[in-house]
DNA sequence: ATACTTTAGTAAACCGATTTAGTAAACCGA
DNA sequence: TCGGTTTACTAAATCGGTTTACTAAAGTAT
C-alpha cells in the first residue's frame, strides 16, 4: 500500500490532474469544478489519507516553507533556546528549521552553507564568525534572505539582531565599584569576535572611568584549545595577586571558574566577586556571587524572525541594524 | 547573475542536458564522454560556480539525504547534546538535520510527524510519548525508518535505544542507604513517561530490599503544570518529615529543587542527599550533595545513528531493542 | 436560430534533475 | 565494401506536483 500520487487518485476517480489538484488547492469554486466533483475528490483523499509530496510542490514553487538556523554549537544552551524559540515562531507561519553546527570552523560553515542554499531553504537565521567569507558574500549578492544575530563584522553590511555589549559590561562593573571592590581581573577566550572585544573594552572604560590601577596583567586571555587547563592557570594567577573581582566574557569561562574556585580555592568563595556577560541559570545559587549580564534570548529569536520574515516576504534587502539591552542581573 | 541549471549549462556550451548529468555525476567515462567534453564542462561548472539543486535530485531519486529529529524539546539539554551528535555523525555521511519540538503535545506530533513524512525525510529519531499513535502506526506500516530513544512504549515492536531505569535507580540510593540514611522521600513529575514509572520502582525496591518504612506519603508528585509551586510545596513537605535523602526521577525537577533547597533552608544543604536520575554539570559544584545516575548521551546518539543508516541502507525494518547502562556519580 | 457567455473540465508545459533507449558516425576485420 | 562493434552523444520519459491555455457543452439573450 504505498503513497498515492495526485495521478493516481485523477486515475482512480477518472478525472484530470488538473481537477485535483484545483480541488486541494481550494481554487475549486475559482475553477468552476462542480460541487459533486469536488465532494468526490475530498472523500476520496480523506478515504485513502492522501498527503502531498512537498518535495514535488517545492520543486515548483521555488520555496521550501524550510529555514536554516546556523550556528556554532546547537548543543550550547544560549542557541539551543533560541533556535527552540525561532522554531516555533516560524512554525506558527508553517515553516521547519534545518540545523547545522560550525564548531567555529570556516571550511564546515561553508559547506553547510552551500548545502543550505542548495536545498533552497528560504532563509538563514546565523550566528557566524566569518561574515566575511565567500560563500556568505556570494549568498548576499544573490540576495538571499538572511539575519545574522550574536556577532557582527561591521565592514560588512547585513541584517544584524545584536546585544549592545560595551556599556552593559562598564555598568556591571560599576555595581562592584561601587560596593568597593578595589582590584578587578578578567578572564576571557581569546576575542576573535567582535563582540568579545567589545566587552573587553566596557572592563578597561569602567577602570579608567573610576580612576583604578590599568594593569595588563590583570587582563588574562586563555587558551581556547585547552580551556580548562589554561583558565586554571590565569585563575590562579589572578587569585594569587588579591583581585577582588573577576571579570569573564561569558558565561562559558565563568562557569568553569566557578566549578575550579569551589575546587581550589573554597575558603575564598564567599570574598571573591564574579561579573559573567551571558547568565546562567546556575548562578542563582552558586558561588562566589556573579553579578551577570543576560543577554535578551527572547528578544534576539523574535527580532530575527520578525526580520527575516519581512525580507522573505517583501524580497526586498534591507541592511536593518537591531542592538538589544541586555539586563544586569544584580544578586 | 541567478543561477544556473544543468540546462542552462548545456545550452551555453552546446552539448545536451544528458551529457552535463553525466560528467557532473563522474560518469564521464563509463558513458563514453570525451575527455574534451568533460574538461570543457568541468571547467565550466567551476566558472560560474555551478551548484545543484537538491530538491530536484530529491524529487528523481526519492531520498532527501534529511533526517528527521523529534523530540519534546530542543533546547533540553539532555535532547540539545544527543541532537548535536546525532547532527555530526550524519553529517559525515551527508546527511542533515531537521528539527521538530513536540511539548509532548500529541497534536503537535502528528502535525510534525506528518510534515517530515511529507518533506520526505529519509529517516525519523524520535522521543516521543504517543509511539502508539496513529501517526506513528501509519509510519510504522509503511515500513518507514525510524528509531525512538529515551521513551518506551512496550505494547509496540519498534527501534528502541533506552537506558534502564529501575536497577541504576535502586543501585544509587542503595548508596545512600549504605551511608546511612533512614527516611528517604521521592520527588517526581506526573510519570505518564514508562522510564519514568520503573525508576520510582527502582526507589521503593531500594526501600524493600533494606526493609526501610514503605511510606507512600513520601512519594510526591508535583503538578506539571505549575510545576515550581507545586515543587516547592511537596519539597517542604518532605523537608518537613525529616527526609534525609531526596530522590528525583529526574534532572529537571532536582535542578528546581536544588534552587529551592538554597532559597528556603540553606542551613540544611549539607545535611541532605540529592539523588538524581540523569546528570547535570551543576552537579558538581551546587549544594546539597547530588549522586547523580548519567544517562550515556553518546552511546544513546551513536546507537541510534548506526542503527537508523542500517535500517534505511538495507531497507529492511528489525525492531531492535537495545538498553544501555547508565554511570553512577557518586561525589 | 444565432451569437455570446458561463460552466466544467482537460492537455500539456513546467520546475531541475536522472536515466533509459536510442542514433549517427567512426572504426575494424575479412 | 559490407556487417558488426565501439565511440560520443542526445531525445524523451520520469519524479509529483502547479498553472496556463484551451475546449466542449450548456445556458442565455435577442
Amino acid at each position: 500500500m504505498k503513497k498515492k500520487s495526485i495521478k493516481d487518485i485523477a486515475q482512480d476517480l477518472g478525472v484530470s490532474k488538473t481537477t485535483v489538484s484545483f480541488v486541494l488547492n481550494k481554487k475549486g469554486d475559482e475553477k468552476n469544478i462542480s460541487k459533486k466533483t469536488q465532494k468526490l475528490i475530498l472523500d476520496y483523499i480523506k478515504e485513502v489519507n492522501y498527503q502531498p509530496n512537498q518535495i514535488a510542490k517545492s520543486l515548483k514553487n521555488g520555496t521550501t516553507n524550510t529555514i536554516g538556523y546556523l550556528v556554532p554549537d546547537i548543543s550550547n544552551p544560549f542557541f539551543a533556546k533560541i533556535g527552540r524559540i525561532i522554531e516555533d515562531r516560524f512554525w506558527d507561519m508553517g515553516y521547519h528549521l534545518i540545523i547545522g553546527s560550525t564548531d567555529e570552523k570556516k571550511e564546515k560553515e561553508e559547506l553547510l552553507l552551500n548545502m543550505f542554499a542548495n536545498r533552497q531553504v528560504d532563509g538563514l537565521i546565523i550566528a557566524s564568525c566569518f561574515i566575511n567569507s565567500d560563500a556568505l558574500k556570494s549568498l548576499s549578492k544573490q540576495n538571499f534572505p538572511m539575519v545574522f544575530f550574536d556577532r557582527e563584522d561591521p565592514s560588512v553590511l547585513a541584517n544584524y539582531i545584536l546585544v549592545e555589549n560595551k556599556i552593559p559590561m562598564k555598568e556591571a562593573i560599576q555595581q562592584t565599584i561601587d560596593n568597593g571592590a578595589k582590584k578587578i581581573g578578567l578572564l576571557s577566550i581569546t576575542p576573535d569576535v567582535y563582540s568579545l572585544k567589545l566587552r573587553i573594552e566596557g572592563y578597561k572604560q569602567a577602570l579608567l572611568d573610576n580612576g583604578l590601577e590599568q594593569d595588563e596583567n590583570l587582563l588574562r586571555i586563555v587558551n581556547n584549545n585547552q580551556i580548562k587547563e589554561s583558565a586554571q592557570k590565569e585563575l590562579e594567577y589572578l587569585i594569587e595577586r588579591g583581585v577582588d573581582v573577576v571579570v569573564f566574557t561569558n558565561n562559558q569561562i565563568a562557569a568553569i571558574a566557578i566549578w575550579l574556585m569551589n575546587m581550589l580555592y573554597p575558603e575564598k568563595v564567599s570574598e571573591i566577586t564574579f561579573v559573567s556577560f551571558d547568565n546562567l541559570d546556575i548562578f542563582d545559587y552558586s558561588m562566589p556571587k556573579v553579578i551577570s549580564i543576560a543577554q535578551p534570548i527572547d528578544s534576539i529569536a523574535k527580532q530575527s524572525v520578525d526580520i527575516l520574515e519581512e525580507v522573505i516576504r517583501t524580497k526586498e534587502s534591507k541592511n536593518i541594524r537591531i542592538e538589544l539591552k541586555p539586563k544586569l542581573i544584580e544578586r
